[in-house]
DNA sequence: TCCTAATACTTTATCGCTCAAGTTATCCGT
DNA sequence: ACGGATAACTTGAGCGATAAAGTATTAGGA
């Protein structure tokens, strides 16, 4: 399209400094430019722009799982902090398989993405994937879930005191046997369940192995465990869920064994989905701060997109907060 | 990084040609290639690639709403299609802003996708974007919302028919006064009020205007809304939704005033989001197979980019059902 | 044996842009 | 009047790939 700028008499180079406001141009041969590129509604190839800077000014979001509104949220967060900075976030969804995810970055890089922000998928100890990433220096920021021997920039949530708040809070609302329906075998599912037993732990509980149970990953995770759980004999007067999808869950199979929540069982999530308040049982929950979380991983990301040097390392912790409901809340308390 | 791949002593051209499979190539050197090729663990440059096939594989998918979990559904179907040909969706949310939506669309194409599926925010009338796309013959597809005045390629629902049907369901269940918290001034919203209008008139039913109410568009819509119904008089004893998340605010509000749904009032949403069984009162709905809609655009549209002429322009509707839960079920009738 | 034709490569040009290094003018101080 | 600085351009080269056309080399038929 250039080439029909040149109908100004100017040369190629003179458009392109033009159009970037480069120093060595007159206003008035730039305005002419501008002018003309408007008349002919030029837009500047992108893609070719790219192949000599080295710069796309394109993210790669990679995410477990769009459906989950909390992943929704933080790509909300991400673009927020993104977008006025001149960058788009390209957003891919994993569907919670690792093997996916790793092809994904793949096609990430080949299309030559500035940096990626991942909630990975890896199962923890599957490093591979972040060291080729670092191996080819392409900046990244880990989300929500930490990975186990990957040194790397992290934002998210404390989950072993997440999973130590939630708890602690069901056992302050007089639950004597609480069960734990547990999350994916990676960073944030053990950490959650460490901070489960932590919790039991402090106040001399017992841990009861059969009160920890796990289901595959799926609409129905939360629904399925806890049938298994009511089977358990005692039954739990208190579940800690993994999140708000599986508290959900959880609490369709409560009631639907004729058990009333929270009396008979207290449930308590994590991620504070926006729906939550619209539940069956309006549902406790640890408030995470997705959009937070997003917005600060893309301010952290551009941190080192822009260092020339590869800053170093950080990790961000996101305060995570208390929100009871009626899930939980028993005896008048709060 | 073909010139590493030259100590092998062939021409760049025929790792080129190698590493597509093209058909002048030797299966021995082919090996060879390929063999080094995984040695360097070498990738080729889409955005090289990109620039002389004037291709990327690229395909933009523009939301108004990644938090509105069917637009998210939608999601996964595109990508379910569109991956196992070889091209890749790039999302990006409008955050239901026409001009967001304009500028999204912009860098899409400077970033020269292949193509485009939008739902898009635009309010009826506003046909300028579309104009644009079909005078750069950029090959898109507009799913769930219609553009009046846009001749494009389309999937998604009747909705009209979708607003007749939930309409309809609700008399049946024996409402007499029946209200409508209606969605944004697009097709959409549009048509489920118009369907509304004609399942009344086909009933005899009088169409009373303080009965039609809408809100922002945002989280709080449906309660809100539902609250001003409320004091109504006399007051509405169903309410056809516009959407789910509509739907789970207005049941909010209704039992917030003390009142029973279904007994009291009866209402249905539509979209049949994921979490609609677990809501409060298990939602009726209009299920429009989200997934579906998904996948039927991605392919009409890799049609519509691999047509050597542009292939004529197709409108598909993606049947719509009626899942009748609680929230709507009266006298024993389902 | 010679000529055609297929096979397996190589060469050259180009995609749309930017970078770095020229090239003119113009202005200014001495 | 002349060297040097500045402003405002222009010129080539090249980013990493592919398409199209050209060149060997071998095979086979008459």
């Amino acid at each position: 399209m250039k080439d029909i700028a040149l109908d100004l008499g100017v040369s190629l180079m003179t458009v392109s400094k033009a159009l970037r406001n480069h120093s060595d141009i007159s206003q008035q041969t730039r305005d002419r430019v501008l002018k003309r590129m408007r008349e002919l509604n030029y837009q500047p190839d992108w893609i070719a722009r790219s192949m000599v800077t080295r710069r796309t000014y394109l993210v790669g979001l990679v995410l477990p799982d769009l459906m989950h509104s909390f992943f929704a949220e933080v790509a909300k967060g991400v673009a927020r902090k993104l977008t006025p900075l001149g960058y788009h976030a390209v957003i891919l969804n994993t569907e919670e398989d690792g093997d996916t995810e790793r092809r994904h970055v793949e096609i990430l890089l080949t299309r030559k993405v500035d940096g990626l922000i991942i909630a990975s998928a890896q199962r923890s100890g599957q490093v591979e994937l972040f060291e080729t990433l670092r191996r080819r220096e392409v900046p990244y920021v880990l989300i929500d879930r930490v990975i186990h021997g990957v040194e790397a920039n992290f934002v998210g949530t404390k989950d072993e005191d997440l999973g130590a708040m939630a708890t602690g809070h069901l056992i302050d609302q007089g639950c004597k046997k609480v069960a734990h329906i547990r999350g994916p075998q990676n960073g944030t599912g053990t950490a959650r369940l460490k901070g489960y037993r932590r919790a039991l732990t402090k106040r001399g509980m017992t841990i009861r192995p059969n009160y920890i149970v796990s289901g595959q990953y799926g609409d129905n995770t939360g629904y399925e465990a806890m049938r298994k759980l009511l089977k358990t004999s005692p039954r739990p007067d208190g579940v800690f869920c993994y999140n708000d999808p599986v508290a959900a869950g959880a609490v369709k199979a409560v009631l639907e064994a004729g058990l009333r929540v929270p009396e008979d069982i207290a449930i308590i999530g994590a991620g504070n989905v926006h729906y939550s308040d619209l539940l069956r049982v309006p549902l406790s929950t640890i408030d995470q701060s997705s959009a937070t979380i997003g917005e600060t991983a893309a301010e952290l990301l551009c941190e080192c997109m822009e260092a020339k040097t590869p800053a170093e390392m950080k990790r961000i912790f996101i305060p995570s907060r208390l929100v009871v409901r009626d899930s939980s809340r028993r005896n008048g308390t709060s």
